[in-house]
RNA sequence: GCUCAAGUGGCGGAAUUGGUAGACGCGCUGGAUUCAAAAUCCAGUUCUUUUAGAGUGUGGGUUCGAUUCCCACCUUGAGUACCA
């Protein structure tokens, strides 16, 4: 019998799910490891080969970590609650709730199948009532804090001094104004087609995150998470994390930290502008200000002969996008306001424009133009003539550097660096100035105006907000009507009238009726797997204690800012209230890379239901279309038959070519829009489980974005039926016997045993793959059948291929599961190798190498060395005087 | 533009602190086995003008010695973008 991996691959995945082999214990004398991956969103069209990579890596390291003796946690649930469910359901009528668990079985089933080792126990999902819960009850906890900025913590909202004048309801309206979760009207990013408004983080250049659709800036009343207030701890925390230094980087640039000024230009007695600056050093070369078009002190500065243009401006870019803001970059736009403002340095009048190159959402939203050395300004000024004043020393035009301070009165002469500070405190003695930091970072527009998502558990009254009592949750999502957003913009949920009205001590009280965004629910779930089925709290202390923080995250890159960001914010605010005893939540993260699809095109000419060949393309015009792959061949070949058999469109249309018609490939993102999606169901019924693990870890290194390419698969599949050879004969008869091994065999197993540990450890799965190769070759070629040598063998092969292992493990007469069997130990002296290469130079010039054994003293070396045959002879005849040995390094010659 | 990552055979990719570049796998070539094929096994496979020389994106530098360190540049990918 030959290695059968369908029967044994399905044995063994029921052996472990009845079993309950990998379920974590709470309480253990073991040193704990807490492993964990990105919980997916369960989507319809369920897992293709780029999914399970970093599935296949953290489920490496569990099975490692386990034979290691580490009591490790490594649970999988679902993020369930998501627009793609909820628009499926505005489509079809059918409840979120039902794809939902139609879509989560289908993907368990299809992680089980993959041979991962979680504890099924503690699956949760977001979009269960018992999970949200707790999400609402955190929730909650924002609402009922504050940030305390001395102590620099949040506390409960009870703790905050209320200054003692205030009326009753300015009283309210000071605590609201203190709250973590707080309601506020801002400009939001709407969109439209969504039917939602989005956080910042999930614009990209103007078009929503998902689906592209543009997006534009309106203002609405929305919850909203004061993440600022944590912006400074959330930079400074990233330093301890073992996390790859992009993600790091991407954190800290989107919280966009900056110190600087804000100076006070005067335009007369009354009314002044302040303006924030990085470079109160160039403030001689402030030859103009600009404010944001938005601005309220346009009204009061504006002068009647400019007034008209100015609204004509602002009016316009009201309407602009985003997208249309942007497009502006290289050709600038703005307006004279009419005032003048004084220079606090020079005393001179400047100019007050209006531009919507400032931005009115950052700093205090006008600027000082220097011009000089500020690209922007210079482009400004080019276009509408305005003053140029250079005011630290260059060559060029626009000098945006440090350097010596020109045409600054008493100033000249300075480093620009030094006059930052010098200038700052020179203003600040005046009251016209003082140190600030701005940031990029907003607060986190915390509402969606949908369905499918966390209810937020508030009421509203005519005096203000109230949190619902811890007892009367969970809030559970209602059954609507319709799962479109109601015509004015408000949440599906609005269309309840009778889950909306509350009465409560004999008052009337309305629900508030958005919903919370996809992103709640993973802010938290780390902490759930701890203990998922506490009712009484969101996680006991003592697990909290025992488990946190996570040892090891393994997710996509594409969580860098958003996902990430938020769990952190939220994790620190636990923190403070004393509900967990880390300040971070996840200790070291590793970014799997993407697996891409290699999409096929076919040219249509345009206008015509005619396909042409892509290497005769170029005579026509044409556009190109998905193909689905599975119709071509690996010589990018059309079979043409098969496709027109399947769909009548192409049974219609021409096909034009020469002998074959070819395709164009394209690496692109897996998706199933892309016709370019591979399934990992078929690579495992054709190779097995333990084939597609390997594999994809074989593939190249784990950060790294790489095609799907099958070829070569055949090389991996070889390695594990290899194996198989290695403990059994042709007929299926066990020849591991109870012989001593030889020291070579000892000397491979130990080998294999360091390299693999230390490719594991350090996530190298790519390099460890070549290594057990490499073992099971050289132990073939050695006929080697010692038991002392294949059984330790199996433990260390396991965590890769894990089902192959356990049969031949339980073969070899093992009673217990492999799962329980201990990682071996490598001996060093059975692998250490007593030669080595040694370089060789001649008065700093001939290259040699020699090989010596590595115990001879430098006597002993000089002595092999001048009885090298080979050697002399290339030194022609030169005798060496002197020779130089440092160990470890070169031996130099001196003749 | 800025930030980060990366550039090595036909391909995916190895190479510890600067020390035999191309491990391992795919593909390819030849051979064994076979009526034949598949499968399996063995040998070879960086390039060239092959007693040798060149070679890790390009050009410099440091060094006895550089894929590795430094400087400049080119290319690709990812993120971000009028943030003052």
């Amino acid at each position: 019998m030959e290695y059968n991996f369908r029967s044994i691959e399905e044995k063994w995945q029921k052996y472990w799910l009845e079993n309950k082999v990998y379920s974590a214990n709470n309480k253990s004398d073991l040193p704990k490891f807490y492993v964990l991956d990105m919980f997916p969103y369960p989507s319809g069209s369920g897992l293709h080969v780029g999914h399970p990579l970093g599935y296949i890596a953290s489920d490496i390291i569990s099975r490692y970590k386990r034979a290691k003796g580490f009591n490790v946690l490594h649970p999988m649930g679902f993020d369930s609650f998501g627009l793609p469910a909820e628009q499926y359901a505005i489509k079809t009528g059918q409840h979120p709730k039902v794809t939902t668990e139609k879509n989560i079985e289908r993907f368990k089933d299809q992680l089980n199948k993959l041979g991962l080792s979680y504890d099924w126990d503690r699956e949760i999902k977001t979009s269960d009532s018992k999970y949200y819960k707790w999400t609402q009850w955190i929730f909650l906890k924002l609402y009922n804090s504050y940030y305390d900025k001395d102590e620099n913590k949040c506390k409960n909202i009870s703790e905050l001094k209320i200054p003692k004048e205030l009326s009753k309801s300015e009283k309210i309206h000071f605590i609201d104004s203190k709250r973590l979760a707080y309601i506020d009207t801002i400009d939001v990013n709407w969109c439209q087609e969504l039917g939602t408004v989005l956080a910042n983080e999930e614009v990209i250049g103007g078009l929503s995150e998902r689906g592209g659709f543009p997006v534009v800036k309106r203002p609405m009343k929305q919850w909203v998470m004061r993440i600022t207030d944590y912006a400074d701890r959330l930079i400074d925390d990233l330093v301890d994390l073992d996390w790859p230094d992009s993600i790091k980087a991407s954190q800290i640039n989107w919280i966009g930290k900056s110190t600087g000024a804000e100076i006070t230009f005067k335009i007369d007695q009354k009314i002044s502008i302040d303006v924030f600056t990085t470079r109160p050093d160039t403030i001689f070369g402030a030859t103009y200000l600009v404010i944001a078009p938005e601005h309220p002190i346009l009204d009061k500065i504006t002068s009647e002969k400019q007034r008209e243009e100015i609204e004509k401006y602002r009016n316009e870019s009201s309407l602009k996008s985003d997208l249309e803001r942007q497009e502006n970059q290289k050709n600038k736009t703005g307006v004279f306001t009419g005032s003048y403002a004084i220079n606090p340095m020079t005393g001179k009048e400047i100019p007050v424009w209006i531009s919507d190159y400032v931005l009115f959402g950052y700093g205090t939203g006008a600027i000082m133009a220097v011009p000089a050395h500020d690209e922007r300004d210079f482009e400004f000024a080019n276009k509408f003539d305005l003053t140029i004043t250079k005011v630290i020393k260059s060559n060029e035009d626009c000098y945006s550097g440090s350097g010596e301070i020109i045409n600054s009165s008493d100033y000249n002469g300075l480093n620009s660096e030094d006059f930052k500070n010098i200038a700052t405190t020179h203003l600040e003695k005046n009251n016209l100035a003082k140190k600030t930091t701005n940031y990029k970072l907003r607060d986190w527009i915390f509402t969606r105006q949908r369905y499918w998502g966390e209810p937020i558990p508030i009421l509203h009254s005519e005096e203000g907000t109230t949190g619902l009592d811890e007892s009367e949750l969970p809030l559970e999502l209602p059954e609507v009507e319709s799962y479109l957003p109601t015509d004015d913009g408000l949440s599906p949920l609005a269309r309840n009238e009778e889950w909306k009205a509350v009465k409560s001590n004999g008052k009337d009280f309305i629900r508030e009726t958005n919903t919370m965004p996809q992103w709640a629910g993973s802010c938290w779930y780390y902490l759930r797997f701890l203990d998922p089925h506490n009712d009484n709290s969101f996680a006991s202390e003592k697990n909290i204690n025992y488990w946190m923080p996570v040892d090891l995250y393994i997710g996509g890159a594409e969580h860098a800012v958003l996902h990430l960001l938020y769990a952190r914010f939220w994790h620190k605010v636990l923190f403070d209230l004393g509900l967990v005893n880390t300040t971070e939540p996840f200790k070291k993260l590793v970014n799997q890379g993407m697996i891409l699809g290699n999409s096929a095109f076919i040219h249509r000419k345009i206008g015509e239901k005619c396909f042409v060949s892509a290497e005769i393309a170029g005579q026509y015009k044409t556009q190109k279309i998905h193909i689905d792959i599975n119709y071509i061949n690996e010589k990018n070949q059309l079979d043409l038959e098969s496709l027109q058999s399947h769909d009548e469109d192409y049974a219609k249309s021409s096909f034009e070519f020469k002998d074959n018609f070819y395709v164009e490939r394209e690496v692109e993102k897996m998706s199933k829009s892309k016709y370019n999606v591979v399934n990992p169901d078929d690579i495992c019924e054709k190779y097995g489980t333990d084939t597609l693990r390997m594999y994809e870890m074989f593939l190249g290194p784990l950060e790294q974005s790489k095609p799907w390419s099958t070829s070569g698969i055949s090389g991996v599949h070889n390695f594990l039926k290899k194996l198989w050879k290695l403990y059994f004969d042709p007929k299926s008869n066990l020849i591991v016997d109870d012989s001593e091994p030889s020291k070579t065999n000892l000397k491979t197993l130990h080998k294999c045993i360091k390299k693999v540990s230390e490719d594991i450890e350090s996530f190298s799965f790519n390099t460890a793959v070549s290594a057990m190769m490499i073992t099971v070759n050289e132990l073939i070629s050695q006929n080697c059948r010692s038991r002392k040598i294949l059984e330790p063998l199996l433990l260390v092969v396991n965590p890769f291929a894990p089902h192959i292992t356990e049969e031949i493990w339980e073969t070899l007469g093992n009673k217990k599961s492999i799962v329980y069997s201990k990682y071996p130990d490598y001996a060093e002296a059975h692998i250490k190798d007593n030669t080595k290469i040694y370089p060789v130079s001649i008065n700093g010039k001939l290259k040699y190498k020699i090989e010596l054994s590595t115990d001879l003293s430098k006597e002993d070396i000089e002595k092999a060395i001048l009885s090298d045959q080979n050697f002399m002879q290339k030194l022609e005849g030169n005798h060496p005087k002197r020779v130089i040995i440092i160990p470890g390094k070169i031996i130099n010659f001196v003749v």
